[in-house]
DNA sequence: CCCAATTCTATTGCGCGCAATGGAATAGGG
DNA sequence: CCCTATTCCATTGCGCGCAATAGAATTGGG
């Protein structure tokens, strides 16, 4: 007798599912905030001051591949940090179509008050590191697994190389 | 030697933690992306359906409840599946506050052409259900206890209670 | 019964997330 | 060296998510 359990509504057992994590998701966002807006941040834009203050002066790119985000996100995100003084956005000298961000003084200090940050969402969690540690795991092997089959399966690629047939 | 691991960078680790259930659940909204197309459905619009197939004639409020969403984000999700022709929006007759939103034909019929999407989902996840329902349970216990530390936390709730003192 | 407090939905404004489009700069085959 | 792909960023439009506000209906203390 091996999944010959009931053969519960598909359904409804999809909701408890994928649910969990957006609805898990949202709750975390709004333990964030009331600690973010203290730092003048959202928590995308202190995802990319954690890549900045990883690496400073990456290209929008490379911030993109490393947020799983686009242009379309990342510039009026990236401008609003501008216009808060907290990073410069300038062309590469030696490529012009690439921009690189920059953490101002202000941006780069701000590290510091961002420090209490991750203790205060461990407490909200309830959780010991090594918890959420193995639970991160074990998400981010499907988030990897996700990731193989949206690059495997999309309907038209684009596929052919350069040179187009007229 | 229990916790004496390196200290790692506090700020380095942290991305790893709740970034992981960031970036996953974008990953499996996009999954989700082109299954719902065919159904002409977003995501949320998709989850609002599945509490209306097991409960038709939910209040905007229990919806809410149900779904962790306010009137903000829900009355114009529900005037989109009603102009979809999907559901109907009515004022209770017994309390002229309550809207009830009650599943049409279509509606219904919706419900049959979406029991093929868990399914794929699942497929895409890599993942057998027993690894998923025993993921969902660890994701529940975080979400209940960021909800009681939500509920406790409020920086100025309201308090009181009738009456103001002028 | 009356009036103030509460409940419930709608509206507004802002910030993502993403698809689609456009345009400037670079790279690479001929 | 051209000329065409390609790369990279910006823009537009739509749909959430949520805070704040407003307004109509109901409730409950006096």
């Amino acid at each position: 007798m091996p999944t010959t359990r009931k053969p519960r509504d598909v359904l409804h057992l999809n909701e408890q599912l994928c649910f969990s994590l957006y609805s898990t998701m949202h709750l975390l966002n709004r333990t964030y905030r009331p600690l973010l807006e203290k730092l003048g941040l959202t928590y995308p834009q202190y995802l990319a001051m954690l890549v900045l203050w990883e690496e400073d002066g990456v290209t929008v790119k490379a911030l993109g591949e490393r947020l799983l985000l686009d242009s379309g996100t990342l510039t009026p995100l990236l401008k609003r940090l501008e216009s808060a003084g907290l990073v410069r956005r300038e062309r590469d000298a030696a490529d012009e179509r690439l921009v690189r961000i920059t953490l101002t003084p202000a941006g780069r200090a701000l590290r510091a008050r961002a420090e209490c940050v991750p203790p205060a969402i461990l407490a909200a969690s309830g959780c010991t590191v090594e918890a959420l540690q193995d639970l991160k795991e074990q998400v981010l092997t499907i988030r990897d697994q996700l990731s193989a089959h949206l690059e495997h399966e999309p309907s038209p690629p684009p596929a052919p190389k350069r040179r187009k047939a007229p």
